[in-house]
DNA sequence: ACCTGAACACCGTTCAAGT
DNA sequence: ACCTGAACACCGTTCAAGT
């Protein structure tokens, strides 16, 4: 099954986005990757950046997938610690792509927005079938999605910009501060109100 | 009190820098608004990178003096909520400065992460009052303010990105969610052990 | 020591033209 | 419908030269 240029082309902008970040995705490059001229992309593509948006509304179509393949796990709360495994991984492994899915889109496309939003459905579903098992504790689910869900991105981010590396006895990586915040969130489901 | 080229160069760097992100900082333009050639700046920097770092740099520089400044409040805890409105604060009024701060440097410049880590040792000397005072569980006093910054970097980093703008009631924004942890982290703390 | 003006290589984008 | 090649404007960077 041959690929289409456009998916062509979406793979040679994610290859150079890796390698290098935004700056190093030039059209003329990702034209060479496709076998096509360098200006071919605009045949698919309004602009660069309306690829580079293309590249990021792949990743979170991959990861919402990702997401509703769960199977299931011991507890909800397991599966909500496998989650931001999986979230941890994909920022650690590809880094320019992580940074760019949460940058500035100026033309902020309404189909990026969406692919985003299908990804954190489950998400939230996932935190509703933890408070029914009273493992987390009671309130509105997408509160409390919220809060891992940024904890867990703010671990990342700051990791990848250098910002985390604590030394010695306070070191600490995403995972541990994703477990410290799961710990607080059941200490607090199982305190008598 | 007459400003330098240097100091000039970093101001007109800023500004263009918030108009329109770092695309929007071009060294003819700066060169422009500090009154100088377009190539007079790599008599002062070596290259943009460097500019916008020096940039960064005065940021976190700003920010250690804000947290150094932070007044005796009622309690810890209330220093804490202070200090977590401020730089909420931050990335709301300068949403451009907040996300070059946090982007990958490639020459990593030794001299940001050393202004960057000032930065964060008032912050952790504020845990550690908090939990001497009981008001957050004890533990190592690094871990916790990674927590904290991590929820209230990542929370802010989503909201800029348009990630976190929940429609009706589950609607989370920074200062809720940083509320939320550190009612959590309270909770925590008045648990018997 | 600091600055200028010309020049170079590179890139996003446009356009007229081809199949 | 999709692609090509030339061309344009812009930008980071370098260099020889000025004070």
């Amino acid at each position: 099954m041959k690929k289409d240029t456009r998916t062509l082309l979406i793979d040679a902008a994610a290859d150079l986005l890796d390698k290098g970040g935004p700056a190093e995705v030039t059209l003329r490059e990702v034209g060479r990757l496709a076998g096509v001229s360098h200006n071919a992309p605009y045949k698919h593509f309004a602009s660069k950046e309306e690829l580079l948006s293309a590249v990021v509304g792949r990743e979170f179509e991959l990861q919402s997938q990702a997401i509703s393949g769960l199977n299931v796990q011991r507890s909800p709360l397991e599966a909500l610690r496998t989650l931001t495994r999986g979230y941890i991984e994909w920022a650690r492994t590809h880094p320019a792509r992580f940074k760019l899915a949460f940058a500035d889109w100026k033309h902020e496309s309404n189909e990026l927005a969406q692919s985003a939003a299908k990804a954190r459905v489950s998400f939230v579903t996932l935190v509703a079938n933890a408070q029914a098992k009273k493992e987390l504790p009671a309130g509105n689910p997408e509160r409390i999605a919220w809060l891992l869900l940024a904890l867990v991105h703010g671990a990342c981010d700051l990791a990848l910009s250098g910002h985390l590396s604590a030394t010695g006895k306070g070191a600490a990586d995403p995972e541990h501060l994703a477990d410290d915040l799961i710990k607080l969130l059941s200490i607090a489901a199982k305190k008598r109100s």
